[in-house]
RNA sequence: CGGAGGGUAGCGCAGCUCGGUAGCGCGCAGCGUUCGGGACGCUGAGGUCGCGGGUUCGAAUCCCGCCCCUCCGACCA
């Protein structure tokens, strides 16, 4: 465990495979593009879906769960989607040692089978709306995977929804994008720009799809999570009708969304710097870590300090996640970088010295070195560490944004578009055309991360950045995982 | 699937050109001394050298085939 990780700043990628196992967060599996997730990473998807699921079920969501297994035929019936997933599914083809009937597809996502539910489950539009969420696991069949941003198999949370109109559903897809952008930016504390995905992006089978998108440290965008209204394609595709008020058939207006594991490689490559992870207090597993110093016990020194540090940590955790490290056999420094490593945001260090004193010294995660320091009284130590966690979780959403915002350009032709997504986003004025979004990642590698809700609206005379046809929006493009 | 680099102890690597039966650092175990920013000493455990075949008296090393991993592209939450 000893050892310099690579640096961030010169090589990300290896930084960042390197960050998740030495931190302990995940390991590959042997099989290839799966991956395991270890406690400490678990503990953090924990943190993820307690956030979020609140969330939810405050917003009148159940959760429910639907069955990994879907009828290879289930896929076919909505044609986009078909088109869309065909190409990454897993299907099983024996089952008891016979080869099935009709093979089987493992979930790449349950809009087949839960509609095929809905389509029971709904008559009237007395039953509705149905509100249902299901964590759970899913598999698309990835050509490049890479830890917590693409694995073969990944967990997530899905949102599937049924309405009565368009315009409830469409409601609901914006509800849970505005969902999403606050626990993004209030939890994780990752400033994200809310959008509309353009006809190419857009989820299969979509009328529109919305999601959230962030920038992470190599200046690369992720896509955080994805709220789609589906219209009435797959309530046309799974016969999912209902009886109105006016006896008359209708067909439903549908939604589904989702965040993955993906957002905890997010957290990590916006956060985390050389020494390694920095979790935002909100989210972070250990909130706290108390490391005992001690000399040897022939005074009654070490008896002393453990004493306080028990008295330290009941003082703190009825407010804080707060572990103590005393471990025997590693030094205190040891310990220091260890945690540092792990990610945790403030730590308690407790010697012979604070013992005397009556006092315990904090380290802030996101201030290196002696500057994230103090030693505060004992007494005030609760509250003290409270305000620190509040303004760590302030700091790294500022920083993060202003790091955005540093590298976020609004290019004024396409020579200077082409500088703006080697350094970043640009937010460019476009013509809409699939083509030209072809044209632009072929030439670029950055492709239309999506339609910003809130922008200004163009001037009639505004033209496209590329091919100078007239332009009705802004679009962000970058380069992207 | 195209391009590049790799696979030797848990991790990082050397050894391969020039064949002779495997080594270094870290980690791990035990004991002792240490402990306010990655401590030190001694002792020890741990390897079918990715897999299969071939050449040879003898293969980590040479030849053939395959598999896997990482990075860059096409795909993607």
């Amino acid at each position: 465990m000893v050892g310099e990780i690579a640096r961030r700043s010169e090589d990300f990628s290896e930084w960042y495979n390197e960050l998740v196992r030495r931190a302990e967060l995940a390991d590959y599996a042997p099989v290839r593009g799966c991956m395991v997730i270890r406690p400490y990473g678990y503990a953090l998807w924990e943190q993820i879906q307690r956030g979020l699921d609140q969330r939810f079920k405050e917003t009148g969501h159940r959760n429910a769960y639907f069955p990994l297994f879907i009828p290879y035929s289930f896929i076919e019936k909505e044609a986009e989607h078909v088109r869309g997933f065909s190409p990454q599914l897993a299907v099983v083809t024996h089952g008891g040692g016979e080869e099935l009937e009709e093979p089987l597809v493992v979930r790449p996502t349950s809009e087949a089978i839960i509609g095929h539910l809905y389509s029971k489950w709904i008559k009237s539009y007395r039953d509705l709306p149905v509100l249902i969420n299901q964590w759970c696991n899913v598999v698309r069949w990835e050509m490049r995977p890479r830890l917590f941003l693409r694995t073969t198999e990944f967990l997530w949370q899905e949102g599937h929804t049924a309405h009565a109109t368009f315009e409830e559903a469409e409601e609901e897809a914006r509800k849970i994008l505005d969902i999403y952008a606050e626990f993004a930016e209030e939890e994780a504390a990752i400033p994200v720009i809310k959008g509309r995905k353009s006809e190419s992006e857009k989820f299969p089978g979509a009328l529109v799809s919305y999601s959230i998108e962030g920038m992470m440290g190599d200046r690369r965008a992720l896509q955080m999570g994805t709220s789609h209204n589906l219209g009435q394609n797959f309530a046309r595709a799974f016969n999912i009708q209902y009886l109105d008020r006016n006896n008359q058939l209708q067909y439903c207006w549908t939604t589904s969304w989702g965040v993955s594991t993906r957002f905890i490689g997010a957290v990590i490559m916006v956060h985390g710097d050389d020494q390694g992870l920095i979790l935002p207090p909100r989210l972070a597993p250990i909130q706290a870590i108390i490391v005992p110093i001690y000399k040897g016990d022939e005074d009654g020194e070490k008896s002393q300090v453990l004493e306080a540090v028990a008295k330290v940590k009941a003082l703190l955790s009825g407010s804080i996640r707060v572990e103590v490290d005393d471990r025997e056999g590693y030094t205190p420094g040891w310990k220091f970088n260890e945690w540092e490593l792990r990610g945790v945001p403030l730590r308690i260090e407790l010697g012979p010295k604070d013992v005397a004193q009556e006092q315990a010294v904090l380290a802030r995660r996101d201030l290196p070195g002696k500057e994230g320091k103090r030693a505060v009284p004992q007494a005030a130590l609760r509250e003290e560490a409270e305000r620190l966690l509040e303004e760590i979780q302030r700091s790294l959403y500022k920083r993060a944004l202003e790091f955005r915002e540093a590298h976020t350009h609004e290019p004024k032709d396409y020579e200077e578009f082409k500088a703006a997504v080697e350094d970043g986003f640009a937010l460019a004025p476009w013509c809409g055309e699939a083509e030209c979004e072809r044209a632009i990642q072929e030439e670029t590698k950055a492709t239309n991360r999506c339609i910003p809700l809130e922008q200004e609206p163009l001037s009639p005379k505004a033209r496209c950045i590329r091919c100078g046809r007239p332009a009705k929006e802004r679009a962000v493009f970058a380069r992207a995982y």
